[in-house]
RNA sequence: CGGGACGUGGCGCAGUUUGGUAGCGCUCACGGCUGGGGGCCGUGCGGUCGCCGGUUCAAAUCCGGCCGUCCCGACCA
């Protein structure tokens, strides 16, 4: 077979374009940097998002909508957060054929415009916390967009909350990064993470404390895959977000947000995809298992193994598209990411058996009539545990431990460096920044995330990004 | 904004150095053979060569200008 992919690592963008472009995920919209998401992709994103929206309803938060324009002057009103976000502003200057009075941003985040709602709503301790969250769509006028990865406008969720104190808003975060956000990584999208702390020069416009979830894509990258800030009383003495206390006094709350994107898709592409195309985890593929039907006379076969699969609650189609050549639809299926190809021929029939073809792992074992199912559900239990294995194996393969900047930089060009932060400190992070190196993530080293970049010991990621 | 490439059927490209009536692969349509990994044969559809101007008997090709796209760096979920 013609080799239709190459994942070599210096020309890793191009390969995964043609992925995209191959699996039929998404296309270039009609603006620079937009994106038009085709099914296949929506309906892996649609798996994403019910998982999660179910992990941030444990954690507390219900769903609401806010708007998409935001009045210029609510995004003034932060001055860090206006700082940070003017550059890549989409601003709407005409309604109605007629000149604003006031300009209107599309939100490129939500916190301001949620802010002034949560000022309005909350007026007692005892409306707190509010836990909000919303799934919604959002423009950031990037430079260089790339497909998923960062595009002008892309889908996320973005979670807002108010608290009574410090440490409260503080452990909310941290909540939502490990129980709600690694989780949903780790065992959904069986991609291992590296939770932390951004350092001061990475945080978010106008937060106190950015924590970070960094995932290795296959040329030895990182990629952010989500954040989740503490926003300390700044947001909440821009918008006069106050409340009465137990006590009686007028305080100010603490807030909090959270996000992750359509950026995840990306990651998931970039993470697990190989040579032959993309490989889903089967817990989050929207088609678990095809049933291919090699050739005509064994319809029959071929239907009741589906039905099996199906009665056992595995998400299975049948491919009974005998028109198609043979390898045409093994390689369409191949190139989605289908975690299990079960071929039904005539041959197999014969024999009393059935091919079972595992994308993962990539063998192609004779399977018993009868076994089937019970061979099924246990490739798809398997190999959702040997994907996020291979992902761990690789970033710790592609991870070298060093002393020094210059050696952190030099083993960032091909993979990531870990490095005690004392070595690198501030002005070593300029450096690195110099050589498109940047540190990804500090931690402790229990592995937790620091309460600041100042605490003694940590450990930082330098790495290139995306 | 700095550095580098490139614009030729729907897609990917060759042809440009050395001007001579536009070609290949894929796709698509039709027919046939096939069918256990993008299969084979045949026929056919499809392009004012990014735009404007110049040189010339003759320009995809040479000259001038303009427009656009992509890649690398600064931004970022």
């Amino acid at each position: 077979m013609a080799r239709v992919l190459t994942p070599r690592a210096e020309d890793f963008p191009r390969w995964y374009q043609d992925l995209i472009a191959k699996a039929e995920l998404a296309d270039n919209g009609p603006v620079r940097g937009t994106m038009v998401i085709r099914p296949v992709a929506y309906a892996i994103w649609e798996r994403m998002q019910a998982d999660m929206d179910a992990r941030i309803k444990t954690a507390g938060a219900q769903n609401a909508y806010f708007p998409l324009f935001i009045p210029e002057s609510y995004l003034k009103r932060e001055a860090q957060h206006v700082e940070g976000f003017s550059p890549e502003l989409a601003v709407v200057t005409h309604g109605g054929g007629k000149q604003l009075a006031e300009p209107v941003v599309v939100r490129p985040t939500s916190e301001t415009v949620i802010g002034e709602f949560m000022a309005k709503w909350i007026d007692s301790y005892r409306d707190l916390p509010l836990l909000l969250n919303q799934w919604a769509n959002v423009v950031r006028w990037e430079m260089r967009p790339r497909l998923f990865l960062r595009t002008s406008e892309f889908l996320w969720q973005e979670g807002h909350t108010a608290h009574v104190s410090f440490e409260d808003a503080q452990a909310y975060t941290l909540k939502i990064l490990h129980e709600v956000y690694e989780a949903h990584m780790r065992e959904m999208l069986a991609i291992p993470v590296v939770t932390g702390r951004k350092t001061d020069r990475e945080r978010f416009a106008g937060a106190t404390s950015t924590y970070c979830l960094e995932a290795m894509t296959g040329d030895g990258k990182a990629l952010q895959m989500g954040t989740s800030h503490e926003l300390g009383q700044n947001f909440a003495r821009a918008f006069d977000i106050e409340f009465s206390s137990a006590a009686g006094a007028r305080e100010l709350a603490w807030t909090t947000s959270w996000g992750t994107s359509t950026r995840m898709l990306g990651g998931l592409i970039m993470c697990h995809g190989d040579d032959n195309g993309l490989r889903l985890p089967p817990r989050l593929a929207p088609t678990q298992a095809v049933v291919t039907v090699v050739k005509e006379g064994v319809f029959d076969h071929a239907r009741s193994i589906h039905d099996e699969l199906v009665a056992a609650g595995v998400r299975v189609r049948l491919d009974d598209r005998v028109d198609l050549p043979f390898g045409r639809r093994a390689v369409d299926a191949e190139l989605k990411g289908i975690p299990v190809r079960v071929e039904v021929g005539p041959r197999d029939i014969e024999a009393g058996q059935v091919t079972l073809v595992r994308r993962i792992g990539g063998t192609k074992t004779p399977v018993a009539l009868a076994d089937v199912m019970g061979a099924v559900t246990a490739a798809l239990e398997a190999d959702q545990k040997a994907l996020y294995d291979e992902a761990l194996a690789r970033r710790e393969a592609g991870t070298v431990d060093v002393s020094t900047l210059d050696e952190a930089i030099e083993a960032a060009g091909s993979g990531w460096a870990r490095v005690k932060w004392s070595a690198v400190g501030t002005e070593g992070e300029a450096k690195a920044n110099e050589s498109a190196v940047s540190v990804r993530c500090l931690y402790r080293a229990d592995g937790s995330a620091p309460a600041s970049q100042d605490e003694p010991d940590l450990t930082a990621i330098l790495a290139r990004s995306y």
